[in-house]
DNA sequence: CTGACGTGC
DNA sequence: GCACGTCAG
């Protein structure tokens, strides 16, 4: 679990796995469009591969430690791999430019389909960012988000231990007043440049808990109660995997 | 940094 | 034509 910051400030979460070397998913608030810019380079996380690193991402030129990328993908692990560094929680949502920053770590892309990355996956987060800025902000309605990966079997290429994930998916949830979820909605697409499926967050929930083998899968915490108040004060409802046994 | 590419509007 | 998200050099 890594809290995405720089300077200490806490923009958005993201479950890593260190052993496919992707994150399953990242988690974060939308606030409207912004019209960020987009950074040309990708931060790593120096504490995944050094407990005693501090947690703030940084250039992998500037991360002088041993066993650097034990634990998490490189920037060399993407190149010429054929794949695209596909944001997870993407820059066009992000609520700040400092955000949007931040969301150039590798330890929030999983490799994806350069065609879908730039076509298809891009039309979705336009157009939920579209929706959600026309139905629940105008509301007042925190919005939430939450996109992930399914692993796939393949790997980036033949030397390189990094999974090659055979879905992206992406679910919202737009909180009244009382954090209860009153518009609410998902995607799922293999990866590959076909358009995504629409679900319900039910649907969503039921097809991922069968990819990812697992009894249960919750987007959404289930509690009206807020939860644990971390990250900068932002109320973060983060998605929780139940496993068969852990 | 700049130039280039494919997608989709 | 234009914006977008990338990559290569």
């Amino acid at each position: 679990q890594i809290c995405q910051s720089q300077n200490n400030v806490f923009y958005y979460a993201t479950f890593y796995d260190t052993n496919k070397k992707i994150p399953m998913y990242s988690a974060y608030k939308f606030e409207g469009l912004k019209n960020c810019t987009r950074l040309n380079a990708w931060y790593i996380e120096p504490q995944l591969d050094d407990n005693n690193a501090p947690p703030n991402m940084k250039l992998e030129k500037d991360v002088k430690i041993q066993g650097l990328g034990d634990y998490q993908a490189l920037n060399g692990n993407y190149e010429k791999s054929g794949y695209d560094r596909g944001h997870l929680a993407p820059v066009f949502q992000a609520e700040s430019q400092s955000c949007a920053d931040t969301t150039f770590t590798l330890t929030n892309a999983a490799p994806q389909n350069p065609y879908f990355n730039r076509g298809q996956w891009r039309v979705l987060e336009r157009n939920i960012a579209k929706n959600l800025s026309d139905q629940c902000l105008p509301n007042k309605y925190s919005v939430y988000i939450v996109t992930g990966v399914v692993p796939g079997t393949k790997n980036i290429s033949n030397k390189v231990n990094v999974k090659v994930p055979s879905h992206f998916w992406t679910a919202y949830c737009c909180l009244d007043n009382n954090n209860k979820c009153q518009i609410s909605g998902g995607f799922i697409g293999v990866n590959e440049n076909i358009t995504p499926k629409d679900k319900s967050v039910k649907d969503l929930e039921t097809e991922l808990a069968k990819l990812y083998n697992l009894t249960s899968f919750n987007l959404f915490d289930r509690s009206t109660e807020p939860p644990a108040n971390k990250a900068n004060q932002k109320t973060m409802k983060i998605s929780s995997f139940k496993t068969k046994r852990q």
